[in-house]
DNA sequence: TTTTAATACTTGCAAAATACAAGTAAAGGG
DNA sequence: CCCTTTACTTGTATTTTGCAAGTATTAAAA
């Protein structure tokens, strides 16, 4: 049997590459980091910075840092939660939502792309087994404990 | 139907997150980058510094300084290609050899852990579906051309 | 054969990303 | 009212990054 680690490797660097060259073509121009901050604060509600910040697995610090070059472009807003005024509430500014939007349209473009080489039995194939590696992987608590999804 | 991107996205991350895990575990301790070039030198056929930068997606300078810090913590050997001394081939020390083994070895243990929760067929249908899809990847020519697998 | 161009990689430098330590500010006990 | 915890921010130093400009080697042209 093959290393089924390398399988994952093969996908998730594609992907990733994908997800690079999205951040810097069509109008918007943001780092691949910044790119993953819009994302998740589009898929999150209300979320605060931790909320953010745990699932990239990058440092509080840095993201912080992040977050405020991301309100200086104007792409993302960052409100005190009235009930408890030390949590950040992140939002995406009209712009911010645009980016993402149209990051996530690229993307979708490009994945579709990739489908049209497989017919449709395959394709609903392939995406019920992300889902069911999804739910796997959720369910696993030796790893990746802080995403959701 | 749901959002494709959003599949790729979630399961992308805990996979890379995974593999930053498993860079600083039991016994290593080196960086996620570091660790991919360790992955992809193992990986090919003497291979030369360019063919390595490119499927990682990282400028060749940048690149260039990686693999200086790698042959200083000996993991990683400089051989100027006899035919054409312009090229330098890389290939793992022992103590590279054994670090790569090690963390391959870690991810598989996690990925089993992670198909520990699907029964037989679905973890089949999965691993199917994830060849698929990279052979897919690999013919289209919108994105990701330079990675091999 | 000399010159020119191309390729593979390396260094200079300046900007960005990173993370630890230490800070501020707010909330919740005791 | 103090003390602790939590959420986040800044100080500082290190590392990473990539463009521009360099060296070294090969190939092609004059």
């Amino acid at each position: 049997m093959e290393n089924i680690r390398e399988l994952f490797q093969v996908m998730t660097r594609r992907f990733g590459l994908l997800n690079k060259n999205c951040c810097s073509a069509g109008g918007c121009d943001i780092s691949l980091i910044q790119s993953h901050i819009l994302y998740e604060i589009d898929h999150q509600h209300k979320p605060s910075m931790q909320q953010i910040a745990d699932p990239l697995g990058t440092d509080i610090t840095t993201f912080s840092r992040q977050v405020q070059s991301l309100v200086k472009m104007n792409l993302v807003k960052k409100t005190p939660d009235p009930d408890d005024r030390r949590f950040s509430i992140l939002s995406l500014t009209t712009e911010g939502k645009f980016i993402a939007t149209t990051i996530d349209q690229q993307m979708n473009a490009f994945l579709n792309e990739v489908f049209s080489h497989m017919n449709e039995f395959e394709k609903e194939t392939v995406i019920r087994s992300i889902k069911l590696l999804n739910n796997a992987m959720a369910k696993s608590n030796v790893c990746c404990g802080t995403i959701s999804g």
